[in-house]
DNA sequence: CCCGTAAAGTTGAAATATGAATTAACGCGC
DNA sequence: GCGCGTTAATTCATATTTCAACTTTACGGG
């Protein structure tokens, strides 16, 4: 059992580390909603416009998208709803297996995602890219991508 | 205006530098979500008693905690209701300024946090610092902090 | 002292998220 | 072809979050 004497307490520097990595997440993520507001799309609406956007025939299966937006497939439904609703995706069904739908980008999502992509691309830029040395940012990458991979592995459902 | 064409478009690098830190953040966090389950808690619940905790008189302000845990008023409000009921925390009014109220611990979350933390120290250990080298640590944390630094300037209120 | 304005915090309704239960279709082994 | 466990996706109920409206107290000038 884990007691009190034995845990391995973070040293000063592994907290400043963590609550750092901490604060970026939290505080990157509410910038980004912030600055996609006047476009009237959220976060998560927009990971979903590029996953399509960059999908063979603009479109994926209901299952792979969650995978690869990492959400439950009861949230993204309820999320592809809504979207549906905007305009800026449908539901299709799926010849192979009947079970299956395909959420596919329409012409107006689409639009959206043009129009929008470069305002993103600048906010992430700004609040986040930019604003390491490139060797830093590549130090990054490759000190967090084992990191990725474990939480991939061990990760449940969702 | 922003058009398509001088849009300085991510990198490949930097695309990939982007989604890992992406990828890494809401995965941690569900896992940490997930550690935190069998004892009853939420990320949001257990960072309001590390806040408590440390602070003088295991009380804070509930615009101070608001600011530290980085929600909004409202949300907060709502939060330290439901652990008020789960008998966590109290509210406790303020002699200095008659608007002001003080979230404090009580002996039950005291006890919590202290059975808790320690299992919660070795899921973020488990997950996230022990994943890397100490000195990439240390970059990270490093690369990390004018991050923090910018995106806390440039919040609004939440 | 009396404004007007700002700050601390709460509240309630609407939006979104979560998790369990449900429905329908697959596909394998026999 | 028939059962049976599995997969795809949605639905329903509940919990949480958000957003705007509201209450109460503070504070600075005239």
């Amino acid at each position: 059992m884990t007691t009190d004497s034995d845990t391995p307490w973070l040293t000063d520097q592994e907290q400043r580390a963590w609550r750092t990595h901490l604060d970026v997440s939290r505080l990157l993520m509410h910038q980004l909603e912030r600055d996609l507001q006047p476009f009237g799309l959220t976060n998560n609406d927009y990971e979903i416009l590029v996953n399509l956007s960059e999908a063979e025939d603009r479109r994926l299966r209901m299952s792979d998208l969650a995978t690869s937006t990492l959400q439950s497939k009861s949230r993204l439904s309820h999320q592809i709803t809504r979207m549906e609703n905007a305009g800026l995706v449908r539901r299709e069904s799926c010849e192979s297996d009947r079970r299956g739908l395909y959420a596919v980008l329409t012409e107006e999502g689409w639009d959206t995602m043009r129009r929008v992509a470069p305002h993103h691309v600048e906010s992430v830029r700004k609040h986040f890219i930019d604003l390491f040395a490139t060797e830093d940012l590549e130090a990054l990458r490759s000190a967090l991508t084992p990191v990725a991979e474990h939480l991939r592995e061990t990760r449940g459902s969702l």
